[in-house]
DNA sequence: GAGAGAATGACCCATTTGCGCTATTGATAC
DNA sequence: GTATCAATAGCGCAAATGGGTCATTCTCTC
């Protein structure tokens, strides 16, 4: 059997000390790997990260971000491979990561033997995404931005605005639904999500789906 | 203790028979996972696999490609998951499928147990891909590698598969005009502002214009 | 208690849309 | 030379949409 010819250097940046301590014991107990440092920001730390074979990255730290310590890194050594860990999938710097030269994508809340796959598949040329990040990804490729459901809570205050209601339909208009899917979603008659339509159209001053999800989006009304 | 309401539906094409009878025992195999059918082929089981809660689909098939199938399969039932098994990591089919709108990316060398993961993270609505997989993918995002030669572009890429003509006319869609306007602001006929559209929605993997316009102006297509 | 708004539901009707087919032309590819 | 593809154009049809009008119920507010 093979074995890899010398440890894999593995730096970590986290300011989060009890994970960052978590990390620290997974990459020490492991055999193949070394720890070369845990680390609580860039700052300070390039030398040592330019050295690594893997640096897993938080990507929200203080001062200079995991992003910006991508391309830092990158820049110092570009052989160096960069496995970002975040606490969640639908963060938007996921993708700015990504264009800043990440090698892969874990959450927070992936298993130890995971992490230790992620850094063993990254070192063989692979690339490892948490499945929810990878979702995020296709849809990206797809071209399915991103829908980031939740809350019309903020009542956004303008006058001629839409009621909640209203809001709650024309999100599901945007996303694409007809009348009768509106109304089995939202348990009304479809007569209903008609008139709904109807007084989006009037408050926005369209005449069409197609104008009123055009505005809805370039205005953020959902 | 609640269980899962219902199994799992699972369908497999593969038109290799010895791994198309590895897949189905272990399908078979695992509790909560109901086998639907085995194929060798998408003619003859679009049926099935349209009702299936996730599709296991060889690439490399004869007849209708793996490509072909995903279409056709999201496109009598969009719920379907469809992950795409496939032999080698560079297999420029990948984006093909991915544009298509496959729901994850496995290899065959890929171990059962993944194979199970894989198939519960996606039930999940995440998405999995295989490390040689995804190093490619994110590879396309940041620019690096090539999405091969004769795939269809990808969004990441800038200007995706629309013709110029298709990008024209997507552009007065969001714009909201209707058929009858477009055809008189570009001097051609309704009819063939339809089949731009037609094309476009085709293209788009989309069924009606408001989720076209959506798609073009999240994806920055106009 | 009256009035205003909202949310709900309904009917009619013309137009628009989405998609099934087919077909011709010109340019590019192999 | 043939195959492919983008762009053009047409036909038919079912479904979805947009607009008009009317009505009921509930909750506020004055």
């Amino acid at each position: 059997m093979t074995q890899l010819p010398a440890p894999v250097r593995v730096a970590i940046v986290e300011d989060h000390g009890a994970y960052r301590n978590v990390l620290s014991e997974i990459i020490e107990a492991t055999p193949g790997l070394r720890l070369l440092g845990a680390f609580g920001a860039i700052e300070g730390s390039l030398d040592s990260l330019a050295d690594a074979d893997i640096v897993l990255m938080d990507i929200g730290l203080p001062g200079l971000s995991g992003i910006e310590g991508v391309a830092l890194v990158k820049k110092r050594n570009s052989a160096v491979k960069v496995i970002m860990v975040t606490n969640h999938s639908d963060d938007e710097r996921v993708f700015q990561a990504i264009a800043a030269g990440a090698d892969g994508y874990l959450l927070k809340k992936t298993s130890t033997t995971k992490i230790l796959e992620a850094i063993t598949e990254t070192m063989r040329g692979g690339a490892t995404m948490a499945p929810f990040i990878a979702r995020r990804v296709l849809d990206v490729l797809q071209g399915r931005g991103t829908p980031a459901e939740g809350s019309p809570a903020l009542p956004a205050g303008g006058e001629g605005a839409l009621s909640a209601r209203e809001r709650e339909v024309l999100t599901l208009l945007v996303e694409g639904m007809n009348y009768r899917e509106i109304a089995e979603k939202i348990f009304i008659s479809p007569d209903t999500v008609r008139n709904h339509i109807r007084n989006i159209y009037e408050k926005l001053h369209v005449h069409s789906r197609s104008e009123a999800v055009v505005k809805a989006i370039r205005q953020k009304l959902v």
